[in-house]
DNA sequence: CTGTTAGCGCCTTCAT
DNA sequence: ATGAAGGCGCTAACAG
């Protein structure tokens, strides 16, 4: 039984009418009338013929449905991550609406080049550690929105990093707190570390400095003061560089009395090494974190953090892809009071 | 400074060889002089034609180097499922060293007809709710590759569900225990609820009764017996769902003394749930999941389960459908001996 | 090793 | 409302 797969004029051929009213039949439905048409496309049912070959409409009609979400990291980090999963939540919840597919795309530069052709705009989450895939993605002339960090010329969705961090080390903040700060990305470094004087990496575009910056002036503003020694560099959020980070902080003396973690992830291993070293906390130790992922919520005592949406900055970038808006957007965080400061 | 896009044939033209020759410089290095090649090559790069059209390539071709992933749920839940995500994990890492593109898909049967004609292949994840949905991908002829369930006359990829449930429940029970199960979909409901007599879902296909089967076989030969009111059924292991059969069954008189639990989510919400009742755990009750998330071994006590390999599936998949192989395939697990029992 | 040519399957004017 | 025809950009077979 073979299956020779019936094209578009076979058809027409078979229902004895030209090509054209078939794609017309499939594809336009004003030319032709409803009755017509609905005859046309019972027939092509009945013998089996689902519709134009989309390769084939993907070359004629140069666009696709296909949306690619560029991922800063392999997927393999992306996906591990509650965060950068909440937000492939949002974009696919608005393409799937508007009959869109989602391309998962985690690549080195030179591959971008293997989807560009047919695919019809990208979505990109993170500053790719790769500079190059910014450019490459920069320079071709599909539609492009990025997620926390910006490309020059294209539309980006962001929330106020650094007024958010202020927040919540204001709000965490005492005179006489000693404060030491868990960082994500740093510095361009593969460990766990302290940052001391190493130059910071990739300055202006990464959220990670935005949020420094906004924790720094909240200690400023207390009267503290921070030197780089008390600032950790965690090189991914996931994993054993947590637990390192925390484990280092905790029994580095004198012992801080507040820590400020750049995400949730990361205060959460925290919490759970100081509650297992005995440290009570919030009165002996102070701890917050940033994005409010479900997990943090799922665990007691509950995280103080800042709750930013991802499936809303999933679906803002989505929805701006599709509306061909060319507009940055800022959106919304929310401060949530836990059990940890 | 408009950018009109080059084509093979320009180039072609622009530099004095046919279309054949760069076709195969790009394509079929064996069809031409190394040296040539280079020359070729170097002169494209020089003009700025980075290599053919895919999109024409994939209608020549006949194939694009994307596949599918299909998911039973919508993405949106998927994605916020720890073993669902760390499945895509691993696909995407096999697929990526093979220069291969991941579309995730998630549709109606309806839509499977959107990708079909350019995709080269799909792995489906979890029984689709949707009976034609299954049947649609089954009865199109390119390769397909199923992850715990299966499709007739396609490869799959399981761990002995059965078996697995078996093994910890035994490991978990006494005699004298009273014994709840809180499962996972196991009646067409869309509400957690306790299953009394309604009829089981999608019973053959369905790893939960796998499950089930396991729990109950080893209730069985500890002595012990089980009635259905003390079988709870979970729509899904995300949201709501959870924290209420956890308070449910926590409540319920006389309480039990083991609660055999489908997933390490809904583990986790009882364990929270007790803990906060100030139930002892495991001495005044013993609690076992399912799956081996990471999430499991970050949280205090940690529980015990069966851990199975999410991304372990996902390459294996992956490199099945690759491969062309059609012989299914079963997978390890592990007990891992916690805390909670 | 290179050049020519016939499609892959479809969409879209254009003329009827 | 229909039929004919020219590509979309490329590849593979074949001839040189």
């Amino acid at each position: 039984m073979k299956k020779n797969k019936l094209t578009l004029k076979d058809v027409a051929q078979q229902l004895g009418v030209s090509t054209a009213t078939i794609s017309n039949a499939f594809n336009r439905p004003d030319q032709l009338s409803a009755s017509r048409r609905q005859e046309i496309l019972t027939a092509c049912e009945r013998i089996g013929y689902h519709g134009p070959n989309k390769a084939a409409q993907i070359l004629r009609k140069g666009h696709s449905n296909i949306v690619a979400l560029v991922l800063a990291d392999s997927i393999e980090y992306i996906v591990s991550d509650p965060v950068a999963s909440t937000l492939i939540k949002g974009v696919s919840s608005v393409l799937q609406a508007h009959g869109k597919h989602l391309l998962l795309y985690a690549g080195d530069a030179q591959s971008i080049r293997d989807v560009v052709d047919f695919v019809d705009g990208f979505i990109c989450y993170g500053a790719p550690r790769n500079v190059q895939l910014a450019e490459e993605i920069n320079q071709q002339d599909k539609p492009v929105v990025t997620v926390d960090f910006n490309l020059p010329g294209r539309p980006a969705i962001n929330i106020d990093n650094q007024q958010a961090a202020y927040d919540i080390a204001r709000k965490a903040l005492n005179k006489d707190d000693k404060v030491a700060i868990l960082g994500l990305r740093l510095i361009d470094a593969p460990t766990t570390c302290r940052i001391y004087d190493s130059p910071l990496f990739e300055e202006d575009r990464s959220i990670s400095h935005r949020r420094l910056d906004g924790y720094l002036r909240a200690i400023e503003e207390a009267g503290l003061t921070i030197s780089n020694d008390w600032i950790w560099h965690i090189p991914e959020s996931g994993g054993k560089y947590s637990r390192q980070a925390a484990q280092e902080v905790l029994n580095s003396a004198p012992r801080p009395t507040t820590i400020l973690c750049m995400s949730d992830i990361i205060a959460l291993e925290v919490l759970q090494c100081a509650l297992s070293m005995g440290i009570k906390v919030p009165q002996e130790l102070k701890i917050t974190g940033f994005d409010g992922i479900d997990e943090a919520a799922r665990t007691r005592p509950y995280l103080t953090t800042v709750c930013q949406s991802s499936v809303d900055k999933g679906k803002a970038a989505a929805q701006l892809l599709l509306a061909g808006d060319t507009n940055s957007q800022q959106l919304p965080y929310v401060l949530k009071k836990g059990e940890t400061c």
